[in-house]
DNA sequence: TTTAGCACTCGACCTACACTTGTGCTAATG
DNA sequence: CATTAGCACAAGTGTAGGTCGAGTGCTAAA
């Protein structure tokens, strides 16, 4: 038996499947597509598919199915990726340029996804730590009290309240900001930790209390788990696999209104490489759906990830071509706010 | 005929219908509540109930179910609000209090609200232009580029970045700065467009092209739509009503995708006291809904609203009273963030 | 005005049966 | 030895018929 012509079965098997959603019997594919050999050959392949757990059988007498090792095998060795045409790449651009800021981008950026891959999409927000500082300010709210804002290369803006330990003038907070920044602008905060020490003999020793105080905050920043904010769109789509609905709907959906489910589903080492991950590959909840996710970059850095959820029996090459295309305009998108 | 008790047979029946979710027979109705009469005379009531437009029959030999205006009535006068329990309002308010910070309160409200009534929740960020200012920052981010930096006395926070006309130093910024707060903190940006011309008066000639631009964006920041956000949560509290899913479900879960109906759902006049409304009384995509939503405060001032939506059968009195206590609630943290 | 009685309606549910699709196995074939 | 044709068997689908139960509307009596 040719092992070459078992895996042409399969990836005939999983695109009619991707197609139809019903289960594939010999007759159908033989008919469908030229594999050059008869239904009972094919059957005899599928045996063989099945015995490797590649495919199943909903009952004994229906088609075949393919099961999550099949997807696997599919999306690891019997498919491309589908690029999107020209055309669609263009709106994407388009839509994605007339975003006014981070949020708007985010926002939109979700939405294309879902309308584009029919499925439920989730963005991070670009990482805090990962991008680098463009700007820091403090401003004196209070007697004692100082608001301190950081705003990254993505246009992200975080800010939190503090409490000086010592009175200090306004002649002394305009220093200290114009020393902060000459500091800290262009510095990642992943990298700040190390380089605390070396940045805070740049301070006078006047400061000093006052900059630990600072530089304790920056760094609680970028330790926060909350840090990674995720959103989530295009959950309606879920909605239309009706006939899935009881197995595979509910959870999916319960799990993803959960952020601590979703950062881990997203990936917690932010690489820029794609990945997909296949039922019981994926956190509690999600184990009958698929997840494709790609990471984004701002320049050279992976700043963050995206991508879709949707089911096991997903179209994978063409979700691939959608989440790679995506990700690769909102980088570029970003580095312009 | 007694109106009286005809309406006592509509509550009845709108309450068992509420609880189980099958249609409502004379003999079951007799035998639940003790009405003092016969299914016979039960019945003359039904059909004159249905006569007026209260109740229908899914078919001819079928019990009856509410309509929307049945519903409507009951509501309005055959229900009252059932407050929560003293445990679960503790638990609420702690629950709240943990917030760190607006995002927090907001999904927080968001997930209790859901949690509490087993339906999808909206709620609404305080608006900005009905929060008063408590703090306004101005940040040069590059030559002529600067970040304008907006905090509301709810924590809202937001930016825009815009381009000078000239040149500023950073001691002008400081100056500007100074005086931008002494003249905005504290004022409603509902009120500032009024107020505009006298507010100017406060600045110097020089500034003046520069602060035109700074009240120009404030103004377009409260005038803009989408300075009223809002975030969802719970969706997946819809996907119970696994019956109606083809029906209800799934439409209002692409309609709740919509920012734009969410908007005109919420109520576009920001009124403090509770609204239902029921099946066509809603905006488009949501005919098949009920929504529950209720203003909050801050202060004495309504600054936004939050609700529920559910399916027209849902249980009205306990939701009321869920969205009442949530509401209330909000406010009292918010004011302290 | 209320109630008891009764005929009628209609969906829910079960069974039987033909039909379709697909399988596994065996024996023949190139 | 891989491939194929043929055939018995399995199991879901669709249809038709029949029973059952809940519920109704109507009429006549209390």
């Amino acid at each position: 038996m040719q092992d070459d012509r078992k895996l042409r079965v399969l990836r005939a098997i999983i695109e009619d499947y991707i197609a139809t959603h019903e289960p594939i019997g010999s007759r159908l594919l033989s008919e469908r597509h030229d594999l050059g050999v008869s239904p009972a050959t094919i059957r005899n392949d599928m045996a063989a598919l099945e015995e490797d757990g590649y495919l199943e059988q909903p009952h004994t007498s229906a088609g075949r199915i393919p099961t999550a090792l099949g997807y696997r095998l599919f999306v690891d060795q019997l498919s491309s990726v589908k690029p999107l045409s020209s055309a669609e790449q263009k709106a994407i651009m388009k839509f994605l340029a007339g975003a006014v800021d981070l949020d708007d981008v985010m926002s939109r950026t979700t939405k294309v996804l879902s309308q584009l891959t029919k499925q439920a999409a989730i963005v991070q927000y670009p990482s805090l730590s990962k991008t680098a500082i463009r700007h820091v300010e403090i401003v004196k709210v209070g007697q004692m009290r100082i608001l301190l804002v950081l705003v990254t290369e993505a246009g992200r803006v975080e800010q939190r309240y503090l409490e000086c330990p010592a009175e200090v003038s306004d002649d002394e907070i305009a220093q200290l900001r114009n020393r902060l920044n000459s500091a800290l602008v262009g510095v990642f905060l992943s990298d700040f930790q190390k380089q605390r020490q070396n940045i805070a003999n740049y301070f006078d020793d006047t400061y000093r209390d006052f900059v630990n105080l600072i530089f304790d905050v920056l760094i609680e920043l970028s330790d926060r788990e909350e840090e990674e904010r995720v959103v989530i769109g295009g959950t309606a789509n879920l909605a239309r696999y009706a006939d899935e609905y009881q197995t595979m709907f509910r959870p999916v959906l319960e799990a993803l209104e959960e952020q601590v489910v979703l950062l881990r589903l997203i990936g917690e080492a932010v690489a820029p490489d794609i990945s997909v991950k296949i039922g019981i590959e994926n956190p509690t909840g999600l184990e009958s759906a698929a997840v494709v996710t790609s990471g984004y970059q701002i320049g050279d850095n992976t700043v963050a990830r995206l991508g879709v959820v949707g089911p096991t029996h997903m179209d994978y090459p063409t979700t691939m071509g959608a989440v790679l295309a995506v990700s690769s305009y909102v980088g570029s998108i970003l580095a312009g706010k």
